[in-house]
DNA sequence: AATGCATCCAACCGCTCCGAT
DNA sequence: TATCGGAGCGGTTGGATGCAT
């Protein structure tokens, strides 16, 4: 039968987002929400398809976004997470506030997997790699796939996880079980020994709801004009967007807090988040 | 200073999932 | 139950930038 894509190719922009284009987006989406994102592009009057435009928002747009290299606990919890649940991605980013799935994905292929090949750890199985090769007892040695450990060379020197700070970054501020969310350990027989299948840890990253999607931004409805003109938003000095949309600051002096926005994205932000 | 290589990351593509009909 | 369509996810790409020579 096939169907139809996502998006009429022809007449759609494509390729990296003007300032212009980001501005009709947030500014659409702080007024009226994301109903449908398929309308989303029409609505706003941009020549983009809406898997563009959700992409561009959930990516880059959204305010309660952090910027920046991940922190060593937030990568700690990465790489606990990836052991548990391999590349999803997005699940893994819903317990990382302020963090995207693509932004993680980029970090874990960049960074990460390095590291852990550099210590001689499977980035996929979080196993010893030598143990793929050999069950040589060269791997007796316990090694801990920490953040901190994967900072440097010496990759088999011990370090104690750093269980608090990984507390800090867990959705909702909370730290589940204190001990257990750093302690993925490669033992010597090259198995996770972090007991993941009964960590109460994983079991409550795995039941605990992501955010819902009713974030108070998304369903704000103050007066924002779409007439080309962005007057109405402003970007407080705590809002993460960088360089490509600093135009956003020129609008400071407006203040977010006159349109409720800043409410919603200071509870959003400091969440747990910061 | 110029060039080539390596790295990073925003964005796209195609697939799967899931709700509506 | 089967089909359709929209949203979301994960893999991949390519341009931009940084670094080494």
């Amino acid at each position: 039968m096939g169907r139809q894509p996502c998006c009429d190719k022809l007449g759609v922009k494509r390729g990296p987002w003007t300032a212009e284009e980001d501005r009709k987006l947030i500014s659409f989406i702080l007024s009226n929400g994301h109903c449908c994102w398929r309308a989303v592009p029409k609505l706003a009057g941009l020549l983009r398809c809406g898997k563009s435009c959700r992409l561009r928002w959930t990516n880059y747009l959204r305010p309660d976004l952090k910027r920046g290299l991940l922190t060593d606990a937030e990568e700690q919890v990465v790489i606990d997470l990836h052991a548990k649940l391999g590349n999803r991605w997005s699940k893994i980013a819903a317990k990382l506030p302020g963090r995207t799935d693509n932004e993680i994905k980029n970090h874990w292929n960049t960074h990460i997997k390095k590291k852990l090949i550099k210590m001689g750890i499977d980035p996929v199985t979080h196993e010893p790699l030598d143990r793929k090769t050999s069950n040589s007892p060269a791997t007796t040695s316990q090694s801990v796939v920490t953040a901190d450990s994967t900072k440097s060379d010496e990759a088999t020197k011990q370090q104690s996880p750093q269980s608090d700070a990984v507390g800090d970054v867990l959705a909702d501020g909370s730290s589940p079980t204190e001990s257990s969310a750093t302690n993925t350990t490669v033992s010597t027989g090259g198995s996770i020994s972090s007991s993941h299948d009964q960590d109460p840890l994983v079991k409550w990253l795995l039941e605990v709801d992501p955010p819902t999607g009713d974030e108070p931004w998304l369903n704000f409805t103050g007066s924002v004009e779409v007439d080309g003109e962005f007057s109405s938003i402003a970007a407080g000095p705590e809002l993460p967007w960088d360089g490509a949309t600093d135009w956003l600051l020129d609008y400071q002096d407006f203040g977010l807090g006159d349109l409720g926005l800043v409410d919603g994205y200071m509870i959003n932000s400091s969440n747990g988040a910061n």
